[in-house]
RNA sequence: GGGCCCGUAGCUCAAUGGUUAGAGCCGGCCGCUCAUAACGGUCUGGUUGUAGGUUCGAGUCCUACCGGGCCUACCA
């Protein structure tokens, strides 16, 4: 048994995520938790709502609510949602707790100790509107180079010239629309990542698991060379800037960077968990507490991959203390909306609360994990949404399951069938299960989504093949104790079913288990013919009603209607 | 401007430089009748974006072009 840390990155507070958010990284991070469970492993899934920074203080602002009630709010429905998707989070913690704060400081305190922080004071756009200063997005203006209106304090949209917000003419805040601005010295800290450099790179070349997509962008960064980053902000929400457990003199007032505390959160969600359950956070992230034999594997987005492949790992290396640093970094696409992205800014798309409206969990999971967008953007649409839930679930599995409870109740009572013996039939059966299966593993150990899915799809379709050439209904007509045989085998099967499926559909794969009494939960072993003699001949079985409903052409067309899918 | 990725069947995707480029869906045909008109079998379907090059051998490696996408760091 080894122990495996799981995290996927943080889920901003600003409100319910959509399904991209969800399929680039919590889902999958929940598919390879609950295979590792059932492996036997030990496995600490962790997760947490990112709290800090300007748009969350934004949003709260439009709430018409101060940021904690709405930062506590916001992280309870997300907690909620979360939970109704499955998502089996040994923790789900929140980056404004103590335990974040008091960690964020004490790196700061380490870096700065071991040389690689330093005091700069800029200038920066300050807004007497708002009373704040104004990060580089928050600025628009006339651009210096080609005369458009709206350029952005950091780029032109136009010419795409890259600006600091100190160049624009006539600039204006984007939050009130105030062009009360004047130029005010500030004092911040920056973490020196020129100084790390070298450090990082021959890091990096140690970690095996990581997919190109990982590596490439963190050898890029590393080759055209690292900057120093600033790694706090004028604003009142988030980890005060100190300096030995005091207010830092000069930086009153000021808090760090939501990207410097946010992976942070990672251990300290971790330390959260621990005062909760009384779990020991140490054997998880010090490599001088055991640590050291963790596998530590993280699930993100692609924009994600540049803070956890450099910037995280110059915190964590740069403290010169012995934590844990990610083992395999697995990195997803984006998934598109008919033809654009989804947008929580512009509420475009499907977000994971309606989605629960309209499907069941298990219906989403299959179609994310299927059509994962793996190693490349994909594009959502209800037709393959109905592709997948009619004919994989609807068709292949929940028929499955279903023609053969009722049948069994039909003909035996609902009573698992006693006496007979195996035949070749059954004995093909193994095999082909047998084959199967150990793709099936394969793929999940790999943490390759789609192909898992369609490994576990052939699964489920053995069932079909077996029923069609044992054809219990024509056997039952001349030999009673061969029909048992292959309604038992095929019971068996549900229960196996019930087994492999749970790390993908664990609601309907809970029902599978129950509507045959099987107890365990836990993975196959390599004996088939074991794994399919475990419903014991006698048990009474209960038909659960249909797994998975048929979506209709009319559902999917109020659906596009309400979704504004076009 | 710089960097990276992709282009394979009508659709979604596979193929350590090595048999005749494979699956699923869709479509055609056959079978079955336990089941959510579900299931099984079978067939059709390809100039691997274009043009060159390297190689005994290229979907795979190199160059150019065409087309699509992503990143470019104080928006999370």
């Amino acid at each position: 048994m080894s122990k495996i840390l799981i995290t996927s990155a943080l889920p901003y507070i600003n409100g319910i995520k959509h399904l991209g958010n969800l399929a680039g990284s919590q889902l999958p991070a929940d598919v390879y938790a609950r295979f590792q469970r059932a492996r036997g492993n030990e496995v600490l899934a962790i997760c947490a709502t990112d709290e800090h920074g300007t748009p969350a203080e934004l949003a709260a602002q439009a709430a018409g609510q101060d940021v904690r009630t709405y930062c506590d709010e916001q992280h309870r429905l997300q907690a909620e949602v979360g939970a109704r998707f499955g998502l089996s989070w040994d923790w789900f913690g929140r980056s404004s707790s103590h335990q974040n704060a008091a960690l964020t400081q004490h790196f700061s305190d380490v870096l700065e100790d071991q040389g690689f922080i330093e005091e700069r004071v800029d200038r920066q756009l300050y807004s007497l509107a708002d009373k704040r200063f104004l990060p580089d997005r928050y600025v628009e203006g006339i651009c210096p180079v080609c005369g458009y209106p709206k350029a952005r304090g950091d780029q032109c949209d136009n010419c795409g010239s890259l600006l600091d917000p100190l160049d624009l003419k006539e600039p204006y805040s984007v939050i009130s629309g105030s062009r009360d601005l004047e130029v005010r010295d500030t004092r911040h800290l920056y973490l020196l990542q020129t100084k790390l450099a070298e450090r990082i790179r021959a890091w990096v070349n140690t970690r095996q698991h990581w997919p190109t997509l990982a590596r490439s962008i963190a050898l890029k960064h590393l080759d055209e060379g690292l900057i120093d980053r600033g790694i706090t902000r004028d604003l009142s929400w988030g980890v005060p800037v100190t300096r030995g457990g005091q207010p830092r003199t000069g930086m009153e007032g000021k808090v760090f960077y939501v990207w410097f505390d946010a992976p942070i959160e990672y251990i300290a969600a971790t330390q959260e968990w621990a005062d909760a359950t009384g779990g020991d956070w140490r054997a998880w992230w010090r490599t001088d507490a055991g640590a050291d034999q963790v596998r530590y594997v993280e699930f993100m987005g692609k924009d994600n991959v540049a803070f956890h492949s450099v910037s995280f790992p110059a915190t964590i290396l740069g403290s010169g203390e012995p934590w844990k640093t990610v083992d395999t970094l697995k990195a997803f696409n984006w998934l598109n909306w008919y033809g654009g992205k989804f947008s929580t800014s512009q509420g475009r798309g499907i977000f994971m609360d309606s989605a629960l409206e309209i499907l069941p969990a298990d219906c989403w999971r299959w179609y994310l994990t299927s059509n994962s967008p793996e190693h490349s953007d994909s594009t959502f649409t209800f037709e393959q949404l109905v592709a997948a839930v009619n004919r994989d679930l609807a068709d292949v599995l929940g028929n499955f399951v279903n023609r053969i409870l009722k049948f069994c109740e039909g003909r035996f009572e609902g009573v698992v069938p006693a006496g007979g013996e195996p035949g070749p039939l059954e004995a093909k059966l193994c095999a082909d299960v047998a084959g199967a299966l150990a793709d099936l593993t394969a793929q999940f150990e790999a943490i390759e989504v789609r192909k898992s899915a369609q490994a576990l799809r052939a699964l489920w379709v053995l069932g079909n093949e077996y029923l069609q050439e044992a054809a219990p209904w024509s056997a039952i007509k001349t030999d009673q104790v061969r029909a048992g045989v292959i309604v038992r085998t095929a019971v068996n099967l549900v229960g196996l079913y019930g087994r492999v499926s749970a790390p993908i559909i664990p609601f309907a794969a809970e029902a599978m288990r129950r509507a045959v009494g099987e107890s365990s939960d836990m993975w196959p072993g390599v004996d088939i013919s074991a794994e399919l003699s475990r419903i014991p001949e006698g048990r009474a079985l209960t038909t659960p009603p249909i797994l998975f409903s048929k979506i209709e052409d009319t559902q999917v067309a109020a659906w596009s209607a309400r979704f504004g899918a076009a």
